[in-house]
RNA sequence: GGCGGCGUAGCUCAGUGGUAGAGCACACGACUCAUAAUCGUGUUGUCGCUGGUUCGAUCCCAGCCGCCGCCA
């Protein structure tokens, strides 16, 4: 039921990071920051948000990348599962529910869908030729495959495409073609395949599509875009990693799965029913997926867009009865130093390198005010390092400081205000309209502007200090600058509530300094689930749905422990150091 | 080859059919409570090029140049 006081149900699903190796920081600037942001706000402000994801385990590439490490592929998941899982926890995004694709759960309800796609007829079989591995009996993607271009004679064509001429090719059609990964010739075998019929679904999507004014532009046009050239698309592979067909005379086969991409974006909705399951409310799930007022809103890089517009909207509308998307928050991509981030040119830093030696919040400031959320940015050290002293140590971190450290110093506890003056109530009013500025972005998915807006408003608290001097006016007038200080502390504590989605932690530690004993700000934890028989690993929590986004109450007369820096002022040194660590990995 | 994006002050980026903005950098000033942080004032641009639509375009359209991505 939806009322105006309590909000309609909040989905959060966030792109699920690829299994393959440990993630860089492009990877959580396109999805998980943002997503958490989103989650947290509307946490605040009394949405009962169900906010899913997992790591995407199935694949060639995981196969590979384990064959050549001397592992299982499970054993290869398992590994890069339990870092990603850390990296997400140590960043603080907030999730219900981070699982993985490997669950006997996903895998029921993939088969589920998979089931129900089949009965309604829009799931068929086509026979076509495949390149395989004569040794290992593995199919080989064609982009797995190279030899010489029969329409410029280029050498190294690759079986998609020629890199020389830029023409399309069949790997069939290459002149001695050989597997890029241990140089031997392929054979080419027929073999069946079943395919989603997704040009059934065309005009459903496009109107669907066409009623989304809210989208973002780019998101909306790409995937109209994509709707005259639908093609029934395979959702199956030959492989032996992956969630297996499930259908008589199938179900057995070793050499079957179903592809990876099908899987994955079925991980939305197992991960919720993980969720319900887990916390013993089975049918709790339906509340975020079935309920006519709840709004599902999807989190990723574009990259991802044609799955979460078409792929995935067109398997619900072939299941039914389950809500589509209400938004598809697509960003676009974050580049470092100058060019894309590439592991084997050492143009990268994981996650977990960049939080052994600076602050979540920092990253997560950084990422929010000069992220890709509209347009490509890069990421440089030196403007990590401006930005983090500038910005949050010098016009955020040092107003709480300096307001808090004159309060505590003066009167030990948030002081007794007399008459508030016109100017009092001037800047109180500005700051207390930011509860609906910042929300007003932030429901729109507009992070930079919520962001810059809040430190806006962190300015003219400044500016407000710097006229009303209290420091100055205590010596005559000490009411006068108790007041000042008072109404100083109600800002920074409104722009705490503001902040706390984009600095979860600091703003706790900051909720605390204010002398509060509750949480604002909970943080995910790991935890280890059995599922049937198997342990995963699992992040989430149980966090709290309660009205919390609105002005400050903070009474006088609560006493104020002594404060300390919320923020560390980072060496300009940093810059080089890390470029030459940069380097020094090329 | 097809599709799409981008090209705005030294740098990073906003933005709108009516001759353009923020932050940083830079200069000067104020203040000294604060992690030498803060606050104020000021300077900077043929809004990629060429045409077209319009009373008027940086914002609409076409072509071109440059950079980038996606798809096959």
């Amino acid at each position: 039921m939806s009322s105006a006081t309590e909000p309609d149900p909040i989905l959060v699903c966030v792109a699920w990071p690829y299994a393959s190796g440990p993630r860089h920081i492009g990877h959580v600037a396109g999805f998980g920051v943002p997503a958490d942001v989103f989650a947290r706000y509307q946490r605040l402000r009394g949405a009962r948000v169900l906010m899913v994801s997992g790591t995407d385990e199935h694949g060639t590439p995981i196969t590979y990348e384990a064959d050549r490490v001397g592992i299982s592929p499970r054993e290869f998941a398992d590994r890069n599962n339990a870092i990603i899982v850390e990296d997400l926890r140590q960043l603080g995004l907030s999730y219900d529910c981070f699982t993985r694709t490997t669950t006997r759960n996903h895998y029921r309800v993939v088969q589920e869908v998979f089931l129900r796609l089949y009965e309604k007829g829009y799931i068929f079989t086509r026979t076509q030729l495949g390149a395989v591995s004569p040794s290992t009996g593995r199919t080989l993607p064609d982009r797995y495959i190279e030899g010489t271009c029969p329409i410029c004679g280029y050498p190294e064509a690759r079986g998609d495409q020629c890199d020389n001429c830029g023409n399309q090719l069949d790997p069939v059609d290459l002149i001695e073609p050989r597997s890029r990964i241990d140089g031997e010739r392929p054979e080419f075998r027929e073999t069946e395949h079943f395919f989603f019929d997704l040009p059934a679904f065309a005009d459903r999507l496009r109107e669907w599509i066409e009623g989304q004014a809210h989208w973002r532009p780019n998101v909306r046009s790409y995937s109209l875009n994509l709707l005259p050239d639908l093609k029934p698309r395979a959702i199956t592979r030959d492989l032996d990693w992956g969630v297996p067909v499930p259908l008589p005379g199938w179900r057995e086969r070793p050499d079957k799965r179903i592809y990876v991409w099908f899987d994955a974006v079925i991980g939305y909705l197992s991960a919720s029913i993980e969720w319900a399951r887990t916390r013993g409310t089975p049918e709790a799930w339906r509340e975020w997926w079935q309920a006519p007022g709840a709004r599902g809103y999807y989190f990723m890089g574009k990259d991802n867009i044609t799955f979460h517009t078409v792929l995935w909207p067109a398997i619900l509308l072939g299941v039914g009865d389950l809500n589509l998307p209400f938004d598809v928050v697509a960003s676009e991509f974050l580049t470092m130093e100058g060019a894309r981030f590439s592991v084997s040119r050492g143009r990268v830093i994981e996650v977990r390198d960049f939080l052994s030696r600076y602050d979540p919040d920092a990253l997560r400031y950084y990422l929010t005010t000069a992220g890709p959320e509209t347009t490509d940015t890069d990421f440089t050290w030196a403007e990590f390092v401006r930005r983090n002293n500038d910005e949050l140590v010098g016009t955020w971190g040092n107003l709480v400081h300096r307001t808090l450290v004159q309060a505590h110093q003066n009167f030990g506890a948030v002081p007794e205000p007399g008459a508030l003056t016109e100017r009092d109530r001037r800047l109180r009013a500005e700051v207390e309209g930011g509860f609906s500025a910042v929300g007003g972005f932030l429901d729109r998915a507009r992070f930079k502007a919520a962001i810059g807006e809040a430190m806006r408003l962190a300015s003219l608290v400044n500016q407000y200090l710097a006229e009303e001097r209290p420091w100055h006016r205590i010596k005559e007038d000490r009411a006068r600058a108790a007041t000042t200080l008072f109404v100083a502390i109600r800002c920074v504590d409104d722009l705490k509530t503001m902040l706390t989605p984009f600095l979860p932690f600091s703003c706790q530690r900051l909720h605390e300094m204010l002398g509060y004993t509750d949480v604002i700000a909970p943080q995910p934890r790991v935890r280890e689930v059995e599922d049937d028989g198997g342990a995963h690993l699992v992040l989430g929590n149980d966090y709290e749905a309660r009205p919390r986004w609105a002005p400050s109450c903070i009474p006088a007369g609560r006493p104020l422990p002594r404060p300390a820096a919320l923020y560390r002022k980072l060496d300009p040194r940093v810059v080089d150091e890390e470029l030459d660590r940069m380097r020094a990995r090329a």
